[in-house]
DNA sequence: AAATGTTACAACCGCCAGCTT
DNA sequence: GAAGCTGGCGGTTGTAACATT
């Protein structure tokens, strides 16, 4: 339905990074006029451009509400606890740091906190420990087999100039081996460590393949100074009881702001109304809502969305396997 | 110093929802 | 109800800056 998007980038308009000038240009008209109409913006700000180009220029750079500059680590945390709820919601999560922008947050996800998580052997999209290190499986089993079929050729082969052939090769298979190993170790590490709560500044086993002069092998597991990177994922808390069964919308409430930062992470909120199911984000949203908190990082009160005024603060609910029902007479 | 690789982020693209005609 | 328009969103790309070889 609808046209092509930016239509009028067919029909020789300016594209690329945008000049000081253009900038200028786009501030000005807005100050005086406000953006109106984007379409017919460009036109009116005496800029070459799409309506289109002209909105996100100002929404993501030249807005002057825009905090520029690096996260902080309460920004970064912030965004983590965030996104374990709402996933790539960029939109919806800038709502809540004020002054950054969704195309801003997404960069910083994407090259930083992304690749942080996956360091630690957590799941970036689930925010659980990753389950592939099982994939390493096969791998372990290939080093047995590797290590036999050493020991059986030592014991075939008389000529040592071959044996010594043969040693090097293997060497370098050896190390691959340990290099794979000492990953997929680091990982495992990590996700025991993150199912029993933060895992922050902690020092990770590693397994380490020994390979001496005989060509023997042997595996031992040494406690290695290497830190993972200082991070903090919510996580279920443990020590809490589960929030099952019939509760009302209170107690759940209560439930979400006992958690701090230990908030158990829907990776899809669903409120089950009769035979409606309506989707959206039971834990933000703006003041004027529902009169329930929810605390995110122990500082973010924020407060139940708009679509939970519908439900009576008393109807009864329950919480099960991350997704919230509500229970019907 | 030059070539190559990596990172960070601004900007673009395609799609969609909501509104109007 | 269908078609068109607009703004918004999330994914992806292009490229400048920086790091490494």
């Amino acid at each position: 339905m609808g046209r092509s998007p930016c239509k009028e980038l067919q029909t020789g308009l300016k594209k690329g990074p945008w000049t000081n000038e253009e900038d200028q240009k786009l501030v000005d008209y807005i100050q005086k006029h406000g953006h109106g109409s984007w379409r017919a913006l460009p036109k009116l700000a005496g800029l070459n451009r799409c309506g289109k180009s002209c909105r996100l220029r100002w929404t993501n750079y030249l807005r002057p509400d825009i905090k520029r500059g690096k996260f902080s680590s309460e920004e970064e945390q912030s965004i983590l606890n965030l996104h374990s709820i709402l996933g790539n919601k960029w939109s919806t999560i800038a709502t809540h740091l004020p002054g950054r922008t969704d195309n801003e947050i997404k960069n910083f996800w994407n090259t930083h906190l992304k690749k942080k998580l996956i360091q630690m052997g957590i799941d970036p999209m689930t925010h659980r420990p990753r389950t592939d290190v099982l994939a390493s499986l096969p791998h372990l089993i290939a080093l047995t087999n590797l290590a036999e079929l050493i020991n059986y050729r030592q014991n075939q082969w008389d000529d040592d100039s071959l044996r010594m052939q043969f040693r090097q090769s293997e060497a370098v298979q050896m190390a691959k081996f340990q290099n794979l190993l000492l990953q997929s170790t680091a990982t495992a590490a990590a996700a025991v460590t993150t199912q029993t709560g933060y895992q922050t500044e902690q020092p990770a086993d590693a397994t380490t393949v020994n390979i001496s002069q005989d060509n023997n092998v042997s595996m031992n597991t040494t406690t290695e100074s290497r830190y993972l990177p200082h991070l903090e994922i919510p996580l279920v808390d443990s020590s809490k009881q589960p929030f099952v069964g019939n509760n009302t919308i209170h107690e759940l409430n209560e439930y979400c702001s006992g958690l701090s930062t230990q908030l158990i992470s829907p990776n899809s909120t669903q409120v089950s109304v009769g035979n409606n199911i309506m989707k959206g984000d039971p834990c933000f949203a703006n003041s004027a809502d529902y009169a329930g908190s929810c605390a995110i990082d122990g500082k973010d009160t924020t407060t139940l969305s708009s679509f939970w005024q519908e439900i009576d603060g008393d109807d009864q609910f329950c919480l099960d396997n991350n997704f919230i029902y509500e229970y019907e007479y």
